[in-house]
DNA sequence: GGGCATTGTCTAGTGTACATAGACAATGTA
DNA sequence: TACATTGTCTATGTACACTAGACAATGCCC
């Protein structure tokens, strides 16, 4: 069952230390969800104040993210009547998408393995991410 | 004419055009290189110098890479004497680094994903580099 | 239809980070 | 000792992230 009950929208998590701008961690988050299918086409997001004063940051910067991925193509934005997902059509991968890919996936796994996490226990993690996130394709 | 054409093979590259400060850019992948083992320890780096001159930027943006990378306990920095490879004690793994990888991991898969990236491909990258950066570390 | 709360958007203002520029200080060498 | 080489420091311009608050479109209720 839905474990936000209260009939609102999920409270996404954000990390005010992280180096990583906060409107891009909220639009990397929905993205995640959006992807895997927890967030389907038809879908109602909060508005951006309610999103906003569930993080504790701005409404703007709330309205940034939103604005991110209605640019992908995964919002309808309309004033007066809020965020809707849309039905998105899958782009074509282009090889400079997967070349970034690979140069921020090294970075990323090196400084796992500079940091000392276990290699097993991150594959692991990879292969559910994985699953979870192309579920809706490959079936 | 290549703006950075020096008849050696250049040593990494870099990407202006990306979002990512070109600073951490060159951190990232001399990290990849540190982590590997392909630069061991006692191994020269080029001067900061040099290396701006290869990449096409200013030299204090080298040093603040090299700053950076010394500050994790790779580098050893003299002025005068140059930048060189320490031999370096492994941290302890410790959970907000792992969660904080964790979140990264997710929002890169998932524009991955969106990008319209295969899947399998991605699978097989992760684990080239999976078995790359923690080599001699794990079976 | 009128009034009004709700929603996304716009323009400004402020603080911080990135990259450059160029002087400075420490080191090695002829 | 001279001098070239090296990393470091301070200053400066620019772009970005975030906030602040007004504005405009929409839907709802009477």
């Amino acid at each position: 069952m839905n474990p936000h009950a209260n009939g609102r929208a999920p409270v996404l998590r954000i990390d005010l230390s992280s180096s990583v701008p906060v409107y891009l961690q909220i639009a990397s988050r929905l993205r995640a969800l959006l992807v895997s299918g927890e967030l389907k086409a038809g879908h109602r997001l909060p508005s951006v104040r309610q999103l906003a004063a569930d993080l504790g940051v701005h409404h703007n910067t709330v309205a940034l993210a939103y604005r991110e991925l209605a640019k992908e193509g995964w919002l309808e934005l309309r004033r007066g009547r809020g965020a809707r997902v849309l039905r998105r059509a899958e782009p074509k991968a282009d090889s400079g998408a997967k070349a970034e890919f690979l140069r921020r996936l090294e970075g990323l796994v090196a400084k796992a393995a500079a940091d000392g996490l276990d290699p097993e226990s991150i594959s692991r993690q990879f292969e559910a991410l994985r699953r979870k996130l192309w579920k809706g394709k490959s079936s």
